[in-house]
Order: C-alpha cells, then sequence, then structure tokens
DNA sequence: TTCGAAAAGTGTAAAATCTACATTAATAAA
DNA sequence: TTTATTAATGTAGATTTTACACTTTTCGAA
C-alpha cells in the first residue's frame, strides 16, 4: 500500500553545518578533518545523524558543539541533500544547516579542545561527498540573506570600525563597494551605534568604533528590506 | 560512538507538496481528503514517503502524479519539517516542495482519475499535521520568488491578458497594483510576445493577448533580478 | 619641529527609477 | 446612434542611486 507507515522505507538522516566566520583575511568557512571512515582524513563540513528524538534545529547545535565547543550558535536550515550515492557506506539523506560566527570570540577554546579549521572561502580545500555543493548554496543563501537582512552582529567583534563592516560585505558579496555609498546605506539602516571610542590599530588619525544597536538589529531581523550595495 | 553508521537513527522520510494555480478566481491550492489513517478524511497536502531508492525530487513528482496524475511538473524544495510529534503515529521528518500549475491544462483529466480540490488561498481549511504552516511558508516563499523571478508560465494559459498576469501577481502578492507601473515593469523585464489577437470575452473592445518568450523567460528564471511591485 | 605617510572622514550633482494619476479608444449591445 | 464597458496609454515630480575627490588627523621619521 502506498501510503502504510509499517512498509516505508527508513533512512539515515544526517545534519551538516556549513560555519562562516570572518577576520582580517576574510570571509571563512569551519572544516574537519573527518575522524571515522569512509574517507576518513579528508577535509568534510561538520556533521553527525539525527537521533530519533530530536528536531533537526537541535541536531545541528548538538552536532556543531560536539565538534567545536561552540553553544548557542544561531543556524538557519539550508536545504535537504539526498542524491542516491552522496554517501557511499549508506543511503543517506542530509539536511544542511549555515550559521554565522565571530572567529575571535570563540576561537580560543576550540582550537585548544578540538580540531576544526578555518579557511577562506575562496582557499577551501576539496571536500567529501556533496558538502562543496552545499558549501556553494550556503554562500549563494548568504549573499542573498545579506541582501534582505543585516549582517554583522554574529561576524562582527563588539565594537568594530566602519572599515571591517565594509570588508565583511565586501568580502560576502565579492565585490568592491563605494566607501561613501556603503556607509550612508549602512546608516540609512539605523542599526549602528557610533562610539565616543577610536581605534588606533589601524591608523594614524584612528577611526571610530561602532556597535550595533541590538533591538534596532533584531527589528530588522524580522522584517526584510531590500539593500541595494 | 557519536558517528557509527551502525548505531545512528533511521526515521521515516515523507514528502509533502504545496501546488499553487491560479485561475479566474485567483490564487489557489490543492488538497485532498486523507484517505488513510490517522486523520482519514481530513483535509491534507498531498503527501507520501521517500523510498529508500529515491531522490527526494523524485519522490515529490511520484507523489504527486499519484494523487493527481500530473506529470513533469517543475518542483522547488522548500524545507525540512522534523517536529517531534508532527505525526502522532510515528516520528517522520517532512521535506516540503511547492510547484506552480497551470489549474486549466491539468483539471479535466485530474478531477476524472483523482480527487483532489482546488481552494482559494484564503478559504483553505484547516490542515492536518503542520501542513498549515508548510503552507504559509510556501505563500511566503512565492511572494519572494515572485520578486526575483518571472512568475506566470506554469500558472497561466498559453495565451493571456496583461489583466490576467496583473491579476496574478496580486493574488499572490495580495495586493492592488498599480495597472500602469506594473504594465511598464513586466514590460521591462522584456519576457513578453505581444500577439496580433484580441481576447473578446472580457470586453467590448478586447484586449490583446500575450505568451511569454520562453528563452528569455528561462534566462530571467537563472539570473535573479529585483522586481519591485 | 617639521614633514611625509597613511588611512579616515565627508558632500554633491547627474542619472535612473519609482510613484501617482486621468483621459481617450474601441467595440458590442441596446 | 447612443451608451456602457473595459483596454490602452504618458508624464511630471519625488526619490533613490551612482560616481566621484579632497581635507583631516596624527604618528613617526628626518
Amino acid at each position: 500500500m502506498l501510503n502504510s507507515y509499517s512498509t516505508a522505507d527508513k533512512v539515515l538522516l544526517a545534519v551538516d553545518c556549513i560555519i562562516f566566520g570572518f577576520d582580517h583575511e576574510g570571509l571563512k568557512i569551519l572544516l574537519i578533518k573527518r575522524d571515522f571512515e569512509p574517507e576518513k582524513g579528508k577535509w568534510s563540513l561538520i556533521g553527525g545523524f539525527l537521533k530519533k528524538e530530536e528536531v533537526l534545529d537541535s541536531a545541528a547545535l548538538r552536532i556543531l558543539e560536539s565538534y567545536t565547543g561552540l553553544q548557542d550558535i544561531y543556524m538557519e536550515q539550508l536545504h535537504a541533500y539526498s542524491d542516491i550515492d552522496r554517501d557511499p557506506v549508506e543511503r543517506t539523506i542530509s539536511v544542511a544547516y549555515y550559521a554565522l560566527i565571530n572567529i575571535e570570540n570563540h576561537n580560543a577554546e576550540m582550537i585548544q579542545n578540538y580540531d576544526p579549521q578555518w579557511f577562506k572561502v575562496a582557499d577551501a580545500p576539496k571536500l567529501i561527498f556533496d558538502h562543496d555543493s552545499m558549501l556553494r548554496h550556503a554562500i549563494r543563501r548568504l549573499r542573498y540573506r545579506t541582501s534582505i537582512k543585516p549582517v554583522g552582529f554574529e561576524l562582527l567583534p563588539e565594537k568594530f570600525t566602519m572599515r571591517q563592516l565594509l570588508e565583511l560585505y565586501e568580502s560576502i558579496l565579492d565585490k568592491e563597494l563605494d566607501k561613501r555609498n556603503f556607509i550612508s546605506k549602512i546608516n540609512s539602516l539605523d542599526i549602528l551605534v557610533k562610539l565616543d571610542e577610536k581605534d588606533m590599530q589601524s591608523s594614524r588619525k584612528g577611526s571610530y568604533l561602532y556597535t550595533f544597536d541590538k533591538e534596532k538589529y533584531d527589528a530588522k531581523l524580522l522584517n526584510d528590506f531590500v539593500l541595494n550595495l
């Protein structure tokens, strides 16, 4: 019978995580050397299997934490991948999630206790299975997301310069942006607070530091807008 | 062990289809009375279980065809739903797909041999499980899609009037559009061919019929744009 | 102390796009 | 031939987007 629960096939359900980070070198992606067969030792997204009593969103969080120690990361579902032979061992459907995190905040502990590595998106090694394709889709989604939601809160340090924000957008969109136009567009979003404090690392003159106005930022997360950069 | 294939749980994987159609009454959604327990007799999206040797995309096509006879329908994956108790019988993860189809082209055969029914989106009955939530997401996705890809080829008859196209967009976006602005924006997409033929049903004067320029339409499907309606 | 180097900060004019809006045209039916 | 009905059409003003260059600040070197 077509729709009998009892005769329907059951399958393994995996979750793979595309974790984006950002630092002075640009947009990065977090990868691990796979620690079990098949493809042991090859570069891979962080992944694992869904447990029966678990929701996908939670599985993504659990799996991310188990490989990185990272907690309370906001992830979004990307897509379900189901090619028959995507996993050579056994039929496995994988649901991919992606997240944005601040590298500096998390890196020390993570590198100490686990073994993930950051790669510049452009320099990422070949990945196992269909993970390259997942990564490509995630980048596309991130670019799109950038055009309708604010980005940066999760990726930048608490205090940051306008230049850092500009470089974040440039590295996500992979194109140069006009500095003055960018600043006025970002300012028109009204999500930044200019501090009375300068960062003196980057120049003699020093550049003002900003933070996000969390409330306004979150409000913008809910209501899509068009940001034409 | 965390990532052992042999100890990982297997789950049922369902596919549910949100089928959008359009006719003179507006945007519609195709539903069936569920023909098996639980919730037998209640309104439901068209759905079924993934088979082990099947890709999700194909499962969506197979399931749609089994309930409607519809073939060669282009569907897009929407989201994977995994609430623990979303299906009361057994843990089931469902991947939702959505599609756009032309009601008039397909209706006769479908209604004859199967028992699905069209509902105006606004008048849809309460659905089983989390199908209401799937439908809401699909509508949101369709609206978004409408702002970055052309819509209509799959939903309108071969030849259609500008008014029909306008009403399609209005019913998807659920708002009134300015006729003249709409026409000039659509024309600027350069995807329509104006025919030397009028539809005399709707008025004394008659209104010109259009078709889509399939090539240009398809090209626009690939490259996103912003259509500010 | 002055000078040079390096990045920060700032404004505008022209072009493009978006919006709001009303009249005339064509035809069939009465 | 008149009337009723819907189709078709254009523009001016407002808004947004784009392209673009010079001045400011301060540290460190001469």
